[in-house]
DNA sequence: GTGCATTAATTGTATATACATAAATGGTAT
DNA sequence: ATACCATTTATGTATATACAATTAATGCAC
């Protein structure tokens, strides 16, 4: 084997191209959410509780919330409490089975849910218009596409 | 404004694809290098530390480093801290400019990445063949694009 | 119903991440 | 020469992340 060229060794690699990109864009929207009181994460989670309850009628599990997010469970429980002493989320034990934990947005998360909305907006119609509305779409499609291999196909 | 469908909202924000995409990604390259003793993230600071001294015969600075690698300073000198407490790197104070230090691999630092190498590769190969080489590359033109925007536009 | 396996959530530990600030050095203006 | 400003790195603090282990509750087998 000759020798390797690191530079275009690092540049080609899916992992870290992702995880740049990860980093300088969760500055941009933590930033422009900032008035908001939360950050990108944080409103990423109550979407998805909101979701539930929304969409599904229901509310989630840390586990259900864990598994939608693709986030390791101790990883969601830390997050969840930082949101819960904000006050935007509330947790209750399951009476029915008192081993899991339901989860819904209080009042006060609602409320932030509706300020962070028209910043996010903002950012994501930023993203679109300098990367072009077909661009966009095709990056959300091959992302989708990668994160459905990376969940279901498993590697030898 | 009618209500807002939050499950659909959350599965176009850029930012909550990509870091999702993220998290898995980043496990499955740290669960394929496990045997090699380092991350993904150690790999490509190595990588891009060993990019400089071969493409450009220099031993980088922190910054230069973390300007590369889209990281902030304070970061990336804790991880660095990592990568010496293991005797993968050295640091060194260039005398020439005492307020910066100069980085470079040690002889065990090379020999990790040799070790990690062809594992890396292996994973890489996975990723092409599940995405498809066309797709592959597709989505690694979109990130370093929207990598591109995000490092040069400014957001009003 | 007692014991054991299972499941859900949390905690211990370690790395990753960034902002704000501090410490140390260097450069410049007067 | 000194005083001030700029630059580089490191530290304080807070959130994000996951694996391993723990705790608490469930359920099943007998």
């Amino acid at each position: 084997m000759t020798s390797i060229d690191y530079f275009s060794l690092v540049e080609t690699c899916m992992c870290t191209n992702i995880r740049k990109v990860s980093r300088l864009i969760t500055k941009l929207y933590d930033a422009k959410l900032k008035p908001s009181g939360i950050n990108i994460n944080q409103l990423a989670i109550m979407l998805t509780i909101q979701g539930f309850n929304v969409n599904k009628g229901i509310e989630p599990t840390v586990k259900e919330l864990s598994f939608a997010m693709a986030v390791d469970p101790s990883t969601l429980s830390r997050n969840l409490r930082v949101l819960e002493d904000m006050g935007l989320i509330s947790m209750r034990t399951d009476e029915a089975n008192r081993t899991q934990k339901t989860i819904k947005l209080t009042e006060k998360g609602s409320e932030s849910l509706m300020k962070a909305y028209p910043l996010w907006l903002n950012v994501q119609d930023f993203i679109r218009g300098e990367l072009g509305e077909e661009n966009f779409n095709q990056l959300i499609f091959l992302l989708q596409g990668l994160e459905h291999i990376l969940v279901t196909s498993s590697m030898p």
